[in-house]
RNA sequence: GCCCAUGUGGCGGAACUGGCAGACGCGCAGGACUUAAAAUCCUGUUGUAGUGAUACAGUACCGGUUCGAUUCCGGUCAUGGGCACCA
């Protein structure tokens, strides 16, 4: 048989549809079930990219090979639609946002399609559907309902001139990465989720799944726990204390001065009392024109201005130490004040260079005249501590003597911050809140959501920061649902990141009026066994979204208290320079030319051989053929079928071709999966002919991953029905094992010849035959065996004088 | 700076818990078929030396453990990713 790829790829996916061959069956007590995901796309204009492809090739391999095991399986998909390209595209062609979303999922469901993914179609879900983000809103509300939900002032990057909130990413440099005039720090009321109640949760949940340890690493990195102490440090001739955190309570011997962020409100308390308040405020404009991206670039030269006019004492020596404001402190971290131990901190030490403030040594080591000394040692000059030389011993005493005096407590600090959860856009959920003078912030009440996005005309950014619905007033006056007073609503939508937090719940109940999805479904379902996804994602999407699955699990609404048993990671695609691919490069592969030139079974098969599957590789046309080509071999084995059994050794191949295909794919290491499956084919056309059954064996064995080709070769060989449903072959033990063995033979550890000997022989066996052979007898002439090692089936090993 | 990966032929990459390095694919060379080319098929293909069987070297670099190291340990260098004046 030719492979005639451009007939039979629609014709099989069209049985597929017909058959309904994948659709997931809610409930279904004869089958174990298997939910398989992979992160659903934002649909771009752009179409398709082959990473998509990579990155649902995993769970797509998998959940075919499940449903020939007899597997229940639930592999969804869907569209994460709201979002910034879709809105500045309807800004541009003047066209709303829901018909471009239209165009471009059908445009993706068509794209998908062609490529043979075995999703079930019944269940596709779109963020912007009101049906969806209702229940987006409602997981909003009921935050708000528990205090996770709140508002409050913070600094972001605005643009003068375009009058839009930037992100860090939009405004490096300090510049509006549109209009390129300077960006400025303005304070605005914001929503926060209080993602931090849950940080410790969000650490201790990572040890229940299984997730490549460096997925977990980088959450917990992004989580940032430290332990350390909170000291207050009291102010000279002041009522008042100033609280900090330090992670090396131990050095507070060490402490000559404070430092404290720009915006610490310790300023505008005493203000007063400074002498230098103008050059203070002077200092605090400056920094305040910084960008966060420009204040965290100056690692070195330290700027500060010391206050004149208010010291601090040190708690612990009760010396008087000068206090400064410098940015090299954040607001956002800790308390927004440090105590600075200029002799084994690197920031510190160059800060007092500067100002010229006194460096005591409080651990022995280093040299303190050229750089601060962060390594460890014996404590010195520290009073009680002195002659302490492990560091967890003198921080537990320091805590021990700070909280005896009251001085200080023992705490820890994440480095994770609440979720800044707002966006001044058009195309996003509208956050379900009401603004009432009397009241303050009100809920939209349950029974009237979803709010819908108003329908407008212009969907430009609104003035002074706000979003487009702040210019529609019909959206925006309302009544106080509490009290019914006139207010108005809440106009910021919610960040993109909202409706992909919970999406995996909706696959399993995508029509649900009443509840987000139904309990039993979800008890039945849930957790999701399996997700594949980007690198990309693992800090945010992956952090966030369990934090909304903990959350729901606190209100029973969910009955696990992770969302997802076991996490991968796909590596990139790069371009055939080895660059990542992009528009600007001039090196993005287009999927869908693939399909047209080599069809969709060669795309597949070459996009899991390129290499490991969790390692980024660079796209090679050549090697695309050579999976085409590999394809076509498969098909041309229709010629050479025979009724006639195998040779023992074919026999033995397939079997172990079997046990490696099947386990491969469990370790997703699809490409040595499909290099079993070319060596098995290689010996098959070695052998001349290949049995029928065994044939069929081996075209199950490549469903999962050229499905259209196997459908087509199972059906030209007469038999029933979907291979893509058969059941999945087993290997036979006795099948597997080689009669005789090939292994080496080395003599002081330098392989001298291989020998062949009978499976699992004896070690005297093996020793008299590995001493019969020719080579090995002459480089054992005349020496002294004072080692003779067997390894059975692997080695023999002489050790000679 | 910190954390995590990775480093193997001309290229993409294999190698189970320390046991024949280079599976499989590409490319290349030679051959068959063809008037010719493409396609296909066969043979070879880590390097160096040798006509040759063979010998020696070889998994980024330096060192260690071991009968034996791509694999384990210590150090160095390089590349990629994440975090970052985080106190």
């Amino acid at each position: 048989m030719r492979h005639e790829f451009k007939q039979i790829e629609p014709k099989w996916q069209k049985k597929w549809e017909d058959a309904k061959a994948f659709e997931a069956v809610d409930g279904a007590k004869d089958k174990p079930k298997f939910y398989g995901l992979v992160e659903f796309p934002y649909p771009s204009g752009a179409g398709m990219h082959v990473g998509h492809i990579k990155a649902y090739s995993s769970i797509e391999v998998i959940s075919r090979k499940r449903r020939m095991e007899g597997y229940n399986v639930l592999f969804p998909i869907g569209f994460d639609a709201f979002g910034l390209p879709t809105e500045n595209y309807a800004i541009k062609t003047k066209t709303h946002p829901r018909t471009i979303t239209d165009q471009n999922i059908a445009h993706f469901t068509e794209q998908l399609k062609k490529v043979g993914f075995s999703f079930d179609w019944n269940r596709v879900i779109d963020t912007t559907e009101e049906d969806y983000y209702k229940w987006t809103q409602w997981i909003f509300l009921k935050m708000f309902e528990k205090g996770l939900a709140y508002r409050d002032k913070t600094l972001v990057n605005y643009c003068p001139s375009c009058k839009v909130v930037l992100s860090n990413e939009d405004s490096q440099g300090g510049k509006c990465d549109i209009c390129h005039s300077d960006v400025v720090q303005k304070s605005k009321d914001v929503w926060y989720l209080r993602i931090t109640e849950y940080a410790d949760r969000l650490l201790q949940g990572l040890e229940t799944v299984s997730y490549p340890e460096n997925i977990k690493q980088q959450q917990i990195n992004w989580i940032g726990k430290s332990k350390g102490a909170f000291v207050d440090f009291s102010l000279d001739g002041i009522d008042e204390k100033l609280q900090i955190y330090t992670t090396r309570p131990d050095t507070l011997f060490g402490v000559t001065f404070m430092v404290i962020a720009p915006e610490h409100p310790l300023i505008e308390k005493y203000a007063d009392r400074l002498s230098n308040l103008e050059e203070i405020n002077a200092y605090q404009t400056e920094c305040s024109k910084k960008t966060e991206f420009e204040r965290t670039q100056l690692v070195k030269d330290k700027t500060g201005v010391k206050l004149q006019g208010i010291e601090a004492v040190n708690p612990i020596t009760g010396k008087k130490i000068p206090i400064f404001i410098a940015d090299y402190v954040m607001m956002g971290y800790g308390t927004g004040a440090i105590m600075a131990v200029p002799a084994h901190d690197q920031r510190d030490y160059d800060f007092a260079k500067a100002f010229g403030v006194e460096i005591i040594q409080v651990i022995q080591g280093g040299d303190i005249e050229k750089e601060a000394y962060t390594g460890d040692g014996e404590m010195i000059n520290s009073g009680f501590l002195n002659g302490y030389t492990n560091k967890k011993d003198s921080i537990a005493r320091m805590i021990s003597e700070l909280e005896k005096t009251g001085i200080g407590k023992g705490g820890v600090q994440f480095k994770m911050k609440d979720w800044a959860f707002n966006r001044q856009r058009y195309w996003g959920e509208p956050i379900p809140i009401v603004h009432c003078e009397k009241c303050g912030n009100v809920a939209v009440p349950y029974e009237e959501l979803p709010l819908r996005l108003p329908e407008v005309e212009d969907f430009a950014p609104g003035t002074d920061g706000e979003s487009p619905l702040a210019k529609i007033d019909s959206f925006v006056n309302c009544k106080c649902p509490k009290c019914g007073a006139d207010a108005k609503r809440e106009t910021d939508t919610m960040p993109q990141w909202a409706g992909s937090s919970w999406y995996f719940l909706r696959y399993i109940d995508p029509h649900n009026n009443e509840a987000l999805a139904d309990m039993e479904k979800l008890n039945y379902w849930m957790p999701v066994d399996h997700y594949n996804g980007g690198m990309e994602h693992v800090t945010r999407h992956l952090i966030y979204s369990r934090f909304w699955h903990q959350f729901l699990y606190d209100i029973g609404v969910v009955n696990t208290p992770e969302p997802y048993k076991k996490r991968s990671a796909q590596g990139l695609i790069l371009g055939p320079d080895g660059e990542k691919m992009s528009k600007s490069k001039g090196n993005v592969i287009d999927p869908l030319d693939i399909v047209e030139s080599y069809g969709a079974d060669a795309l597949r098969t070459y996009i899991l051989f390129m290499g490991d599957y969790a390692v980024a590789a660079p796209w090679n046309d050549a090697s695309l053929k050579g999976c085409k080509r590999f394809l076509e071999r498969i098909a041309a084995l229709t010629d050479i079928v025979t009724e006639e059994a195998d040779s023992p050794e074919l026999e033995t191949k397939l079997h172990k071709a079997i046990k490696k295909v099947s386990e491969d794919i469990e370790a997703m290491k699809f490409n040595t999966a499909i290099a079993t499956l070319m060596g098995l084919l290689n010996d098959i056309s070695a052998e001349g002919k290949i049995n029928r059954e065994s044939l069929l064996t081996v075209i199950k064995l490549l469903c999962p991953f050229a499905p259209h080709l196997s459908e087509e070769l199972w059906e030209s060989l007469g038999q029933e029905g979907l291979v893509s449903l058969a059941p999945w072959p087993k290997y036979d033990e006795g099948k597997i094992v080689d009669a005789s063995i090939e292994i080496g033979v080395q003599v002081n550890g330098k392989l001298k010849n291989t020998i062949t000997i009978p499976n699992s022989c004896e070690k005297e066996e093996a020793l008299r035959i590995a001493r019969a052979d020719e080579k090995v007898a002459a480089a054992l002439e005349g020496k002294n065996v004072v080692k003779e090692i067997y390894v059975p089936n692997k080695i023999v090993s002489f050790v000679v004088k």
